[in-house]
RNA sequence: GGGCCCGUAGCUCAAUUGGUUAGAGCGCCGGCCUGUCACGCCGGAGGUUGCGGGUUCGAGCCCCGUCGGGCUCGCCA
């Protein structure tokens, strides 16, 4: 039976009891087949969803024969007509539930073998299998969905900037390496053995280059290359909506992130977010969350008890103070509860992350007295000092105390894993949330400890603020000092979701004297930089105006907002851990003769 | 490179902590079944316990190594 499957009158989710009498062509592939003897009914899927199609043997005994032989994953067509179930046989459950399509024809298009997973929407498999099949994967109803919101999310984001009179301007996939940053992906030269691309880490030197051809509204969904270790939300190559204006001040790029984000929220998810989205200086960030990347859906702060802790008999405390570090600690409301079994699990994975241990007192009553418990409480004797402890941190009685001793870095960092875990494992962070912020007022540089150097915060192109500027000392021959660089804050931002930075941007460098200062500061001789960044230092010369944006990353952004926890969820054909693609096993060898012609050879390593 | 978790049937897991022939659910194959929708019932097939070595009378279980997967620190301007 050959049935015109290129005259499909709708798909799988569409038909509703008003399209009752209708004659339909649908097509799909067959999700479940229930054989009753009689009766056949199969559940028929298609991205738009599941109808139910019944093969009667009394009416259609060919039809009925072939729908016999039909197994999960079969591709079919089918026509028939829409009839209604009938009051009893209605599933609820179902979009098209009070329908079912009685068949007159079949036409089975595709036989499938058995699948290596079957394809149901709560699939517990392991992630390297469903990688391999990963057109298998796809079929499934939540990857579908995940893969529809992304699309959502571009349509979004692509229509907004149009309406804002941005123009959509690809950037080369083959350009140059650059020395700071992630290492690249490089692409040998043919014609010039020995010579390579790089794959783009990002667009941002175009995009300026755009800026200074007058091309003042920017914006690309571009491909990013980085060689760098994975995680659940980094991969090899991820997506960035890449913006940049030019005379703008932050402000102006912040607001137009706002409200595309805003438009995003509403569209995809359907949430109103309140605007402007609350703003936190980076140093304050730090101080409260311990990270630049703040989760705020829980209100759980650092306290600094160092005052306290300097009181105490206690020596890793005394001694991270004596050598100019601190003592900070977060107060886990009813964290009194937590078992030995707990605490002990997170004091062993906090060393897993380099801390030397993990302080911490439970609060309790005690015949009408409030005691501190477990661990280190002896070393706060007296109700004077536990007295001044509860205030400092805010600490109650139920509660549990964790502390971090040592340098600044690095208590904020295992607060800062301590804040976050704890508040998982204790479902301490509200379901269906969205936690926006601006993290600001970033540091124009970082300190090395191992080169003891400087390098950027975001990178080389970032504008000081206009008041850190005389901490450049332009025109001078000598460098500032180490002090006056850290105070250089920039004009730059971050704009955070739950705790995941969704992007950052900054107001650029526009003046090439700026610019070949930041250069020297950074370590990059002036002869490097005319290697590396000289079109870019000459193009500043020859007239730049000021200029700004961002970059977003559409994976997490996609990740979050259809509530994946990697964003190889939300990418069609992602790569695993450690950068391969378990489908078509790239990368793989080559032969002999393609490196030949680009003049190379391996080097094998035992 | 470091830390943690994992690897048993096609998939997800179990195996009384070293003891008989490694089990279950789902899936698969065959049969029966005319209103199911995770259809039901009956029967069946399916295993190099990731791989290599060691300890032992005996190893899925203990030890060493190795490969693979995931999370994470470093790294990712």
């Amino acid at each position: 039976m050959a049935v015109p499957y290129e005259e499909r009158t709708c798909d799988c989710g569409a038909l509703r009891a008003a399209d009752v009498g209708k004659s339909v062509v649908l097509c799909g592939w067959v999700s479940v087949a229930r054989d009753h003897g009689g009766m056949v009914f199969v559940d028929l899927r298609d991205r738009g969803g599941i109808t139910q199609v019944k093969f009667n043997p009394d009416t259609d005994p060919k039809a009925h024969e072939v729908a016999r032989s039909l197994r999960s994953e079969d591709v079919i067509a089918v026509r028939g007509e829409v009839a209604p179930r009938g009051p009893k046989n209605v599933n609820p459950k179902m979009p098209t539930g009070e329908i079912e399509v009685n068949v007159r024809e079949i036409d089975v298009l595709g036989r499938a073998e058995t699948p290596p997973f079957e394809i149901v929407d709560d699939l517990q498999t392991n992630e390297d299998t469903r990688l391999q099949y990963r057109y298998l994967d796809l079929r499934r109803a939540p990857m579908q969905r995940a893969i529809i919101t992304r699309h959502r999310i571009t349509k979004t984001i692509r229509d907004y900037f149009d309406r804002h009179g941005f123009l959509d301007i690809e950037t080369p996939m083959l350009t140059k390496s650059t020395p700071e940053g992630a290492r690249d992906y490089l692409v040998p030269s043919r014609l010039q053995h020995g010579r390579f691309f790089a794959l783009p880490q990002s667009p941002q030197i175009f995009k300026q280059l755009l800026m200074i051809s007058g091309f003042d509204r920017y914006m690309q969904i571009a491909r990013c290359f980085r060689d760098e270790d994975l995680r659940a939300d980094r991969q090899p190559e991820f997506t960035q909506i890449d913006v940049e204006m030019a005379f703008v001040q932050r402000e102006n790029v912040m607001h137009h992130v706002e409200q595309c984000m805003a438009d995003v929220m509403r569209t995809v998810v359907g949430v109103d977010i309140p605007l402007p989205i609350p703003r936190i200086a980076y140093d304050d960030a730090m101080r409260d969350y311990g990270i630049d990347r703040p989760d705020l859906r829980y209100d759980i702060k650092i306290r600094d008890v160092s005052a306290v802790a300097a009181r105490t008999e206690f020596n890793i405390f005394r001694e991270a103070l004596a050598a100019g570090g601190c003592v900070r600690c977060i107060v886990v409301p009813k964290g009194g509860e937590m078992t030995r079994k707990e605490t002990d699990g997170l004091t062993e994975e906090i060393k897993g992350i380099g801390a030397g241990g993990l302080p911490l007192v439970k609060v309790a009553n005690e015949g009408g007295k409030t005691v501190l418990l477990t661990g280190i409480a002896k070393f706060f004797a007296g109700d004077a000092i536990i007295g001044d402890l509860l205030s400092a941190c805010g600490a109650a009685v139920g509660d549990l105390i964790l502390f971090a001793a040592g340098a600044a870095d690095d208590v904020c960092k295992h607060l800062a894993w301590l804040r976050e875990t704890v508040a998982r494992r204790r479902n301490l962070i509200p379901a269906n949330r969205y936690a926006w912020c601006w993290v600001v007022d970033f540091p124009l540089f970082g300190w090395d400890e191992e080169t003891k150097s400087v390098f950027s915060m975001h990178h080389p192109f970032t504008s000081p603020k206009d008041e850190d500027l005389p901490l450049l000392q332009l025109g001078r021959e000598e460098l500032p000092s180490r002090d006056e660089l850290l105070r250089v804050r920039a004009k730059a931002y971050d704009i955070v979701l739950n705790g995941t930075e969704l992007g950052g941007g900054s107001i650029r460098i526009h003046r090439a004297d700026v610019q070949s200062r930041v250069f020297s500061i950074l370590g990059i001789t002036p002869e490097q930089a005319k290697v590396k960044f000289g079109f870019l230092l000459q193009a500043l010369s020859y007239g730049a105006p000021p200029h700004g944006g961002i970059a977003l990353g559409l994976d997490r952004t996609a990740m979050l907002l259809s509530g994946a926890s990697s964003i190889r969820d939300v990418l069609a054909f992602p790569k695993n851990a450690r950068a391969v693609c378990p489908m078509t096993e790239a990368p793989s060898d080559v032969s002999d003769a393609q490196l030949r012609e680009l003049g190379l050879s391996i080097i094998r390593q035992k």
